[in-house]
DNA sequence: TTTCTTGAAAATTTCGTGATTTTGATAAAA
DNA sequence: TTTTATCAAAATCACGAAATTTTCAAGAAA
């Protein structure tokens, strides 16, 4: 069925955008309900969530919406800079001009929604196409990096981090100096300067960093 | 229970140096007997594996043993060198003598299987003891690097790259360099060398690279 | 008041079954 | 010989219920 997939899809929306208070527990007992189906289906979904990080899970103890910390937001923002950067950088090096109108076109996507946000008081509604939008743009920034593992790896990363930051209590979703650096990312991937990309997408989520980084720059051949 | 547990870490021992046959169908109704359980039980084992991508999953067609390619064991491999040159450079700069104490006596505990490897003919029988040494001391490695979202995402690469090479057909699980490798690495380490550990841990994978690496040097603040 | 025990209610996990889908062998058609 | 159709056997998936474990409130002991 493409049930399993819509419930599993329905419930990570729950868990990264959909509002919930953080440590919620998450009975398939009552969950069941909304997508009228089993609880064995739900925890199912659950169980799968949960192998990926975006719920928490103990034996006997059920599912909870996981709370987030200061510290899972310096680590998941820490990887998404180094996963991001090597994914641009290999997609500069072999994506071709197919890539290049890929990422115009999910940058003007995104620069769209972007302006129009600045100008309404409530986010809101707008929030769940910014957030895709976002997410359309980072994963074409590494869509030709030639590694599926990769991509899926970021891709699995980039969701706990926008649960992370949404779910947190300062709720930075959305910032205006978005808009620039979101520019100079795709204005560095046109110009293929590997140098600038990292320097500009590292900039680009610094503010998330939330210890110092005593990281300085890599060197050699990795 | 545990038996959960145990059952998801013996199905995985199976799937990763089990010496199956790629593309070995996975049956519950059958695997349930060899763990006494109902194969609902083996099911979500499986799902579980299969969301870490241990196993092959399609619905309805069930589960099976995933089947080395080419382009996985690179994807694997390139992933193993970024996380793993990001854990130790950042296990340098704020891992402290007891650090140093435990991966010199992981790499003491390693280095003396590999000398007992390299002296017999049949190395199955040592081959799961050098397996678990050789994680450990990799785990090691990049233990102190103060994040435990990249300590979970190397493992999850690592142990997806163990099962690749052990379940492709040239079975390069072990192979002589590794005895210098691995003291090369462990005294980069102790002279706190970034950039050395960093060539020393990519010439220590690089036999596993199956194309070329269009990748050159990272630059700036990542 | 505080700490410990008790036990009923609630939640979690495991299990066997029936409905649905895939598989694969055999036969018919091209 | 090769391709297509048929259909029984086998496997997968969702479900509800039984068995196990945890939760938590109320009373006993300190």
């Amino acid at each position: 069925m493409d049930d399993e997939n819509d419930i599993y899809e329905g419930l990570r929306l729950r868990v990264t955008s959909g509002g919930l208070t953080p440590n919620t527990k998450l009975k398939p007992s009552v969950l069941r309900h909304d997508y009228n189906c089993s609880a064995s289906t739900i925890r199912e979904a659950l169980f799968r969530l949960s192998t990926v990080g975006l719920v928490s899970f103990q034996e006997q103890r059920g599912f909870r919406v996981p709370i987030p910390t200061d510290q899972a937001q310096h680590e998941l923002t820490h990887l998404r800079i180094l996963l991001e950067c090597e994914g641009a950088c290999l997609s500069i090096r072999q994506g071709g001009i197919d890539w290049e109108s890929r990422l115009t076109a999910a940058h003007h996507k995104l620069s769209h929604i972007e302006k129009r946000v600045r100008g309404s008081a409530d986010h809101m509604p707008l929030f769940i196409l910014w957030a895709k939008a976002e997410q359309a743009f980072h994963e074409t920034l590494i869509s030709d990096c030639g590694s599926d593992v990769l991509k899926a790896t970021h891709a699995m990363i980039y969701q706990r981090f926008r649960q992370q930051v949404f779910n947190s209590d300062k709720k930075f979703v959305f910032v205006a100096e978005n808009i620039e650096q979101h520019q100079g990312i795709l204005e560095a991937a046109l110009m293929r300067d590997e140098a600038l990309i990292r320097s500009r997408i590292y900039s680009h989520l610094e503010r998330n960093l939330v210890f110092d980084m005593p990281s300085e720059l890599p060197k050699l051949p990795y």
